[in-house]
DNA sequence: TGTACATCAGTGAACGCGCGTTCACTGATGTAC
DNA sequence: TGTACATCAGTGAACGCGCGTTCACTGATGTAC
């Protein structure tokens, strides 16, 4: 009762047309939540609540139950590192674009801790299933895609070939990411560095020139 | 009440002067159930204490806390894939030093998700603090030298490009593991092959030569 | 213009669950007299 | 040889915690007559 409870500021009711506001500051609440990276376990339902200083129960008339919420912003998430890979890939050569998607993807992951852990690394709240497609699918296509664009770009190559040499790169940006995280005690070079270095081993091109494409990219 | 309590098979108490077999039950059993894949989130006292059949408040006799026996289980797995990688790593040539050492490391990690999982990936039961040593730095350290012998035999590079070169190819071979264990829906080609790859890619030899080395090595 | 009423937004208390931990206890067994 | 007693191995019930979910409710606000 008393951990429920300490709404020192007291939320105002919606007005009357406007039920819908709480629906908003819920996804808001939990996507801040999952972004803080002071809580290594995963989000509750009455954390959100708290966040909001709304009753556990609040929740269900704008939800149906806790899994739709944690669903929702999941999607959220996805789509906004949907949206900057594709714009950190929108670039003129293959190369550029490759490094674009890689290090935007390994700079996201770094700088949100919190979302990479739940997207790729199946840090899940007990009870609650991924009712959307495998997320990262398409996303493993896109980066598949940008390396073949790199190492085969006459298209000589069987289709499993890339799909093996991508699926190969992306375990080893994932594990860049997921081993910063886990890890926090090593001394980490910068991460761009190590991204650049990847890509560079997986295209075999040279890591300095993979790092002047690497320097440039923007993230988050 | 009724969830603690399902012991089909009722336990004899131990005789008198043999209260330490409880000790290796728990033991047993903690590890029996950290192996199994069945379960994803972590181990807890109660689980163990239903595994032996016997009541959660029987483990103080023989440990101080929960924490102690997880540590204590946790040391054990860290010891036996230490022990693993110094046999894999037990080879004449350096390239086969570091083949064996690292496809031993993937094919642990594999063949052990759940141990894998808690020893690298963070998977820690909430309220259980590590008292070890950051696990896996003398590990790391051994990984290093290895790759160092094949891409440095005359050790002319500084010892800080080892440990960079020595670190982002853990990266690789760690999130291999990990993408591995947390994406099952993928249809991942063989583990030894993904080895052999990072492996060739981070020591700047041919993947089918890596492969045959590779073929040698026994897991488990 | 005033009042009854329906709706809306959200509450409060409880449910049953599993968790780590505590504390007083039980009952068998070896030992001392 | 018999009996009192200490020790040992483990128990049973309870504690307080946080969790997702349920259900009957409250109180303000807009609308219809």
């Amino acid at each position: 009762v008393a951990a429920d409870a300490p709404r020192d500021v007291v939320r105002k009711r919606n007005p009357r047309g406007q039920g819908g506001a709480l629906r908003e500051q819920l996804i808001d609440a939990a996507a801040r939540l999952l972004a803080s990276a002071e809580q290594p376990e995963s989000l509750t339902l009455r954390q959100v609540a708290r966040e909001v200083g709304v009753a556990p129960a609040s929740i269900y008339g704008h939800f149906a139950d806790f899994g739709a919420l944690f669903n929702h912003i999941l999607d959220l998430r996805y789509r906004e590192l949907a949206g900057v890979l594709r714009a950190a890939g929108a670039q003129a050569s293959p190369l550029g674009r490759l490094v674009g998607i890689c290090v935007a993807y390994v700079g996201w992951g770094v700088h949100h801790p919190g979302e990479y852990r739940t997207l790729f690394g199946g840090r899940i709240p007990p009870g609650v299933t991924i009712a959307d497609h495998e997320p990262g699918v398409e996303l493993l296509e896109f980066m598949t895609a940008a390396l073949a664009g790199v190492v085969d770009p006459e298209g000589c190559m069987a289709p499993e070939e890339h799909a093996e040499a991508g699926l190969l790169m992306w375990t080893s940006l994932h594990g860049l990411v997921a081993a910063r995280a886990e890890h926090p005690k090593i001394d980490w070079p910068p991460w761009r560095d190590q991204a650049a270095a990847i890509v560079a081993l997986h295209s075999a091109n040279d890591r300095h020139r993979i790092a002047e494409f690497a320097a440039n990219v923007a993230v988050q």
